[in-house]
DNA sequence: CTCTCCTGATTATACGTATAAGCAGTTGAT
DNA sequence: ATCAACTGCTTATACGTATAATCAGGAGAG
């Protein structure tokens, strides 16, 4: 049944030789290519015959040839950012994939600037994705320069080199203290997590909640019950906490109650991400979910436009934003 | 500075020209060639001028004349497995990478069989890891003749067809169904979750609760409160539940809670996973933890000596083994 | 009838790399 | 002194694809 020589995978030429055209004509059929001038009847033979033998493209072979890869880049390492960001990822992946781009997570963590660059032009990717504190101008210019239609940013604010996806951590804590002054708190704390990583998004979440009320004091927790109880036996604590996230809270909040002190009566807590554990811890837990103006499908649809050239790519652009909405429940 | 013609990223023979040498001389150097017979001094010239333009060679050139790409391919959805499985490619990336692989995670889920790894063998992977019962024979000898040299099973139980990683799913309920038992609970019950693509992993849990009481009832829970509620609403409820997970454990325990039932003295909860969230429950979770026999490290050792032909690639092998290890706490 | 234009293909080439094969100069054995 | 063997390189080639350039043949215009 297998008509190719030898025993790898078909090539062009094996389809070629099975409908007895030429590589190129397989080629002008297979791609779509508008300029190709091909019959109907041949096309049905090319496509009859690829079919058949299970032909699929080689990538390496397309990506040299044509310098570009179908290749999205995130240089991220997934384990270091929050929930939200996982799930957008997980999504994204999805949307990608169906518009013919493969999302690959090419963890290099360490470089920055021009050596970054160059290391993630090894796989001639279309696009990339990353941090937009890891660019600098002669990275960005390197990648256009190289072939990379679409460089998108992640950050907390617009980027001036890049497009970016904005989150807005600031905001997110600055919604989570005023509700807590609006209920009552007149002493307020923010968690910033010790965890390397994600301890950047607390601060600026601090920061957030230093906008509104500027002596909020600063509360560094690692993940871990000792650390959460000497914090609270320590005694002197705020009656209003924006706990970082939810599972920080719900750290928080075991810790408080282990020690006789009421949630939110005594203390109240904001969490953020609003996890469906949310409505299972009683008190069920206030949070701030982080909105998005632009869906991941949305996301994809602007990256693969840039890349096809139907879209420009403008730096300073914020191509979807994450706004806090939030949540309010039982503990604040 | 950069001596390169145009601005496209340097190639071997910008840097062989940089360095008064022949291209072929570099890809000796570079790829540190045994059979090369190459001077010290030239050495250091190639070296020197590669550091100097900043040469990485070109990932799809190189696949397409060796025949073989550094990606290891995992053809799974992050979203649909566990919170375990998660963290472990999230190591397993950080591993690959360190040895020079690149973990892509390229979901196509629909296909399987022969189909599936035409599909993959578009990318060339050096190595194959997924779901074991998406493979089948002529798949298995398929991927081998064309160059893969590792094809890693994901799968409850030893493959015939490819060594695999083996998650004790069954063992798992047994273990703590064999608790529950031992505390005193005489009618058990297990939940299996509704979420598509975790049922399976749910089912063969409560498979394994039904080896050591082969009457538990069945539990087909969506990850909602109001399901929840609604089955604790109903009666007729189990002495002992094994909740499928930490997640759906809270979920269960919140709903009995609400209704003024007592954990564990009405009805004893297990979870699984044992996530942090367990000790900041209360009662504090009792829960399955999944220990791995061989670390991420050493599972891309494996992997990684089966590619570069230092170790076999033997079929109904268990390469690595979760096995399930209790957890006491409160809840059960 | 000749020339141009169009159709539907083919032939030729380049992408960047790894490696087999070849080649000049030197060394060692006989 | 002669030839083989070794050293340190170079030249040549193939991997599989996309696409520019070319070409045979027929249709239509003059």
């Amino acid at each position: 049944m297998n008509t190719t020589r030898g025993d790898r995978p078909p090539t062009s030429v094996d389809v070629a030789r099975a409908a007895g055209v030429s590589q190129a004509t397989v080629s002008y059929v297979l791609t779509d290519n508008p300029h190709a001038r091909v019959s109907e009847e041949t096309r049905r033979r090319v496509r009859d015959a690829a079919a058949r033998l299970g032909y699929v493209p080689d990538a390496a072979a397309r990506t040299l040839r044509t310098g570009r890869s179908g290749i999205v880049l995130m240089p991220l390492s997934r384990a270091r950012v929050g929930r939200l960001a996982q799930q957008v990822f997980d999504e994204l992946e999805e949307e990608f994939r169906t518009r013919g781009y493969t999302l690959v997570q090419y963890g290099e963590r360490t470089l920055k600037g021009v050596a970054a660059a160059r290391s993630w032009l090894a796989l001639r990717p279309s696009a990339v994705i990353v941090e937009a504190a890891r660019l600098t101008r002669p990275a960005v210019d390197l990648l256009h320069a190289s072939g990379v239609r679409a460089v998108v940013g992640l950050s907390d604010q617009p980027s001036p080199l890049v497009p970016a996806v904005v989150f807005d951590h600031r905001a997110l804590g600055a919604a989570a203290a005023r509700h807590l002054v609006e209920r009552g708190s007149r002493r307020l704390a923010a968690v910033v997590p010790r965890e390397e990583g994600v301890d950047a998004m607390g601060r600026a979440r601090l920061a957030g909640v230093r906008e509104v009320v500027p002596g909020a004091a600063r509360i560094d927790l690692a993940f871990s019950e000792e650390e959460a109880g000497r914090i609270v036996r320590a005694g002197d604590l705020p009656d209003g906490v924006f706990a970082y996230n939810d599972e920080y809270a719900m750290l928080l909040i075991s810790a408080l109650q282990d020690a006789g002190l009421r949630v939110p009566e005594d203390v109240a807590v904001v969490g953020a991400d609003d996890l469906p554990i949310c409505t299972l811890m009683r008190p069920r837990l206030t949070s701030v979910h982080f909105d998005a103006t632009a869906s991941p499908a949305d996301l994809a649809g602007e990256i693969d436009g840039i890349v096809r050239g139907e879209r420009p790519s403008v730096a300073g652009e914020v191509v979807a934003r994450f706004e806090p909405r939030l949540v309010i429940r039982a503990s604040a």
